[in-house]
DNA sequence: ACACACTCCTGAATGC
DNA sequence: TGCATTCAGGAGTGTG
């Protein structure tokens, strides 16, 4: 599944394809994703992309009447093609530019969402939203405030995106090893220090995913991806496999209904 | 406000 | 070999 540094290269892949494009129309073949598309993105005609960003795991796409958000979902991903290439199965929606190019959706499960937002600030799914992970506002002392006064499990805040998006369950299970906290920890028995190296993990591992061009990811392997991430995951995917540090055998169970593993030796 | 279960969907893995 | 079952998972929604 597409975590935050996946859709961040996208970002940085499609971006150079899009902006200052217009869009000539909306192609869609399967309007039924997570949630219906909105009209107001199927009749999108002559509009210019005038910017493209990111927030959380959303991507969005500026048109002088509003935004274009991009949720991937578990299975989604998007692709610059050219108008000859014909669609595949679970090829949803194509953006297609005045320039003869595509953005192409494709995304078997549909997990994933195109929204319509005519400001970003103020659109339900993202005013709520936490700091950014990789940004100066998501540090240590910040982190502790919000959970010092919770009893849910750390790993289950981590991954909750009013306090910060973006950091899924892999980076949620990585960061929490290599900070010795077990995922289960209940959120108001973590100090100061606890939160600050939990902050630094995982800007750390996030910024290194992205500078790898990006994870692994089950269902992108069959799309010839390498995997080359998933040989430097410490726990993620490892269950029953000996501890990566210490040779015990790590454990799993289910948090907040995803899997979680912890070697029970490393993390107290 | 918080905690937690439920829901959407399909491909891969597993079981018989 | 093939069919049926189980599992994974982001995050919005609903319930207590």
């Amino acid at each position: 599944m597409p975590e935050l540094p996946e859709v961040e290269t996208t970002k940085r892949a499609i971006e150079p394809w899009l902006s200052n494009q217009n869009i000539d129309k909306v192609h869609c073949r399967q309007p039924q994703l997570r949630w219906p598309i909105p009209k107001k993105i199927l009749t999108l005609k002559n509009q210019p992309i005038l910017n493209i960003g990111r927030r959380g795991k959303y991507l969005w796409l500026e048109c002088e009447p509003g935004y274009i958000l991009i949720h991937l979902g578990m299975s989604g991903h998007l692709r610059i093609i050219t108008d000859k290439q014909p669609a595949n199965k679970h090829d949803h929606i194509d953006l297609c530019l005045q320039n003869g190019h595509r953005l192409r959706y494709h995304d078997p499960r549909r997990f994933g969402s195109w929204l319509w937002a005519e400001d970003l600030t103020t659109h339900p799914r993202l005013q709520s939203m936490g700091p950014e992970p990789l940004s100066r506002q998501f540090h240590g002392k910040y982190l502790w405030q919000m959970i010092q006064s919770r009893q849910t499990p750390i790993k289950t805040l981590l991954m909750n995106n009013q306090v910060v998006p973006g950091i899924g369950n892999i980076y949620a299970n990585e960061t929490l090893f290599l900070a010795g906290i077990m995922p289960t920890r209940s959120s108001n028995l973590l100090n100061l220090e606890d939160c600050q190296r939990i902050v630094s993990l995982s800007k750390k591992l996030l910024r290194q995913a992205i500078q790898a061009g990006a994870t692994p990811l089950k269902d992108f392997r069959a799309n010839h991806q390498p995997g080359y991430f998933q040989q430097q995951l410490w726990v993620y995917g490892r269950h029953d496999q000996p501890c990566k540090r210490c040779k015990t055998p790590l454990e799993s169970e289910t948090l907040g209904q995803r899997r979680t593993v912890f070697c029970p030796k490393c993390q107290v």
